[in-house]
DNA sequence: CCTAGAATGTATTCAATGTCAACATTTGAT
DNA sequence: ATCAAATGTTGACATTGAATACATTCTAGG
């Protein structure tokens, strides 16, 4: 049912049951299980999912006429913004509780699309500013800096930092103006 | 017993039952909980030793009459290998899965210690070089580009790559030399 | 050495979960 | 209206984290 499919989308500490699922969902226990074969279907169909919302708002952020620089530090914004928005999604696309993503051939595609967005305009900037890199680092690079900002961001929320408030703290700054945090994390490179 | 705690460094899936640990160390289900009263109690030991073998490798790592910015490459360098080399504890120490240290003391104070020392030598670079930075906000953005790498490297690990062979080739190329990686992240602080 | 109490281990039980199979109901196309 | 596909339900099973009550081992103080 598409109930489920909505209630996919209710984000929550997915750890949640798929038996909790349904019963909120109002039906049966094992209804969802005509939907997807496997607990881990149901995940990957919300990772595949992610990777859309994902695709269409960095789609979305570097549709401007700003130059390449800023296009790309949008591109990070948004990134992490998605992050912070959909954080089960975010935890399942880049997390490895899914595991291979050969096995679902819709998550597989959709994961692609998005590699080949992010890469296609590091590649651009590569291209404007005659940067001298070896080209597959530095888009490992780049993925892991946009990457380190948004898992830290969802993974940190909700410490009480007590005791090790300078770390906490620090955590708190990136995540009260992203987009200067990016800005600093590729320093170098808008400039 | 003290098999538990050395079991406990056999680095598995951790998703691996309590029950399964008990079984693969000869003793009987509920023994474990002798030891600790629930499964989150041995994961949070799990986690304290963790950012035991943290602090120590980073301790030896900044411990030479290197520049600063040379041992603050190698932290990095450190801290990125301390993940590939641990990844299950890496996962339970910045993952969302412990939830909030402050309930348990042990924990917390080993994170304190971790996290005390990456600033202290954060602060260190940005005295020697006169850095006007904000430095809570680079704090975050220093800890959040080595968390990205070794994040990504500890997670893609053994995806399948055929489809999106660009973007798993771009993490290949990093895992292959983490010293570069981390100085192509930090680039405009060690120039 | 002996014994009391702590530390450690076991057996048994319970509720929750993922999965499956057999059966029932709804729905849409012909 | 009919029939097959889609969807839902009930009941079962094995596994797991957890709790309780009971048994064993170890150790320190007399």
């Amino acid at each position: 049912m598409r109930l489920a499919i909505s209630h996919i989308e209710e984000e929550g500490t997915e750890k949640l049951s798929l038996r909790a699922l349904a019963r909120e969902a109002g039906v049966s226990q094992s209804a969802p299980y005509r939907h997807f074969p496997t607990q881990r279907c149901l995940l990957a169909g919300l990772g595949t999912q992610g990777f859309h919302i994902l695709h269409k708002s960095i789609e979305t952020a570097i549709s401007t006429d700003d130059s390449i620089e800023e296009r790309f530090i949008a591109m990070g914004v948004a990134y992490v913004e998605f992050a912070l928005a959909h954080p089960t999604h975010y935890h399942l696309m880049f997390g490895s509780v899914l595991g291979d993503f050969s096995d679902y051939e819709m998550l597989h595609n959709a994961a692609s699309r998005s590699f080949a967005q992010v890469i296609e305009i590091q590649q651009e900037l590569v291209k404007a500013k005659g940067l001298k890199v070896d080209e597959k680092r530095f888009a490992g690079v780049i993925w892991a800096g946009v990457h380190g900002i948004a898992s830290l961001l969802t993974n940190m929320h909700g410490r009480s930092g007590a005791g090790h408030s300078n770390a906490m703290a620090s955590i708190k700054t990136v995540s009260e103006d992203i987009e200067d945090s990016v800005r600093m994390m590729f320093d170098h490179l808008v400039r």
